[in-house]
DNA sequence: AACAATAAGATGTCAGACCAATTTGCACAC
DNA sequence: GTGTGCAAATTGGTCTGACATCTTATTGTT
């Protein structure tokens, strides 16, 4: 009976069936996630691999290569297969590129995406923030503000108050994004957050977005937590003309 | 005389000497890099570049792979490998990991994070569009309107509506973060992106955006983003209790 | 007990073969 | 001349076995 399936409506996934590599990707993924494996543990050897999975080395090898690329395993030549993080089938990955040439574009970038980010996150801390979280980030403050005081530099305590807030917000992906742009520009970042004086004008202004938080005012948080990038923004530009 | 290198301050990368595949994934990057490639078009066989570069195939193969990680390039069996986007020596790649285990949770988890973006992105977009940036969107916004008018659905255009906006921002990394995004979750959001009435009311708002964007006013921008935002979350809501 | 040489085990690389999917090209029929 | 269909060439995907190189554990010597 032709014509029967329509305007072609169904669309449903590629399914690439491209077969063993990503049976064994999914396997290898799932074994990290319930083998209850610690960030640091050595994984089974690719021979101990191709055996137990029943495939050739070569196709364990790119898999390893894959979560190598992934950040998730790291190898060390002669000694085996570490574990980085956490990972699970469940977990996505967003792999994102950005043009090196003009570290400085590279930096502005970020930090567009960081306020996109963080002004969400403020606000629904402001919103969610139980008892607990609020003390939690106080704290944080505390030791930020300390710091700062005696070393000039808190770049540090700095992430820490800031990721008290993300988990004030209750959705854990922001934490996750966050822990891991910074992971990522670790290198680059360094130099300016090992200033002295980086960033320095908005540490009064961490206070003030404490208060907006425990008053429960998401449009003031909001507000504060973009008051500071702006001067972080600021610093970029003008250490870097 | 001990005690010369004072607090270990130096802390200069690991340098990995781990050799050949490095060198090769440099030399490959150079060439897409350098050689014009346009995306969509067809690199060197697997076999080609072996004899090139002088390296075993196994090598090349394992580069490869980690490139069609990175989603720079996309390997078709019987056909070759085919480039996806603009990648250089000094692309540098941050791979993010999200973990998420339940449905319902994640796509909730998944659009505050969009929320962030957008908003930011939306205003940015008022604040910097040209008139060319303009054009486009206006381009998007029409179709949108149409096919959904037709159908009754127009994910696919819509989606496309908000990439030009994301340009119009005039930061790549909000179109790699919102593209990836929505690779990573296509087998979730597929199902309810195609409900013929997901997320309908939110289609009249989509022209205000546009307006606020064309009188380069960002904080309607953000409002009418926030918006739309809003009625996708209800929607989300409202069909998975 | 401390140290150096050695062996074992791990990843890194190469070579060649074969499989499966795609593309290409040619012969044949119309 | 044109279109169809089959076969060969091309290309990525996988397996096997071998060797190199680095790390680590073992062993033997002093």
């Amino acid at each position: 009976m032709p014509g029967t399936r329509g305007s072609a409506a169904l669309k449903l996934l590629p399914l690439q069936h491209t077969g063993r590599a990503n049976a064994v990707m999914r396997a290898v993924s799932d074994y990290i996630g319930c083998s209850q494996l610690q960030p640091g543990e050595r994984l089974p050897t690719e021979r101990q691999l191709t055996e137990a999975l029943a495939v050739g080395r070569s196709t364990v090898r790119e898999v390893i290569r894959q979560l190598q690329t992934l950040g998730v395993v790291e190898t060390r030549k002669g000694s085996g297969t570490y574990l980085r993080r956490a990972h699970s089938v469940d977990t996505v990955h967003l792999p994102l590129t950005l043009e090196t040439g003009k570290l400085r574009d590279g930096l502005l970038q970020t930090l567009e995406i960081r306020r996109g980010l963080e002004v969400e996150a403020s606000a629904l801390a402001a919103k969610r923030r139980t008892e607990r979280d609020l003390a939690i980030i106080e704290d944080r403050l505390g030791e930020m503000e300390t710091v700062h005081h005696i070393k000039g530099n808190a770049s540090k305590e700095d992430l820490a108050f800031h990721l008290a807030i993300y988990d004030a917000a209750h959705n854990p992906l922001f934490r996750q994004l966050l822990e891991q742009m910074n992971d990522a520009f670790a290198r680059f970042w360094n130099k300016p957050f090992n200033r002295p004086d980086f960033a320095s004008r908005s540490v009064p202004l961490h206070r003030h977005l404490f208060e907006a938080i425990r008053a429960s005012n998401p449009k003031q948080a909001a507000r504060k937590t973009s008051a500071i990038l702006a001067i972080v923004e600021d610093d970029i530009l003008s250490m870097s003309s």
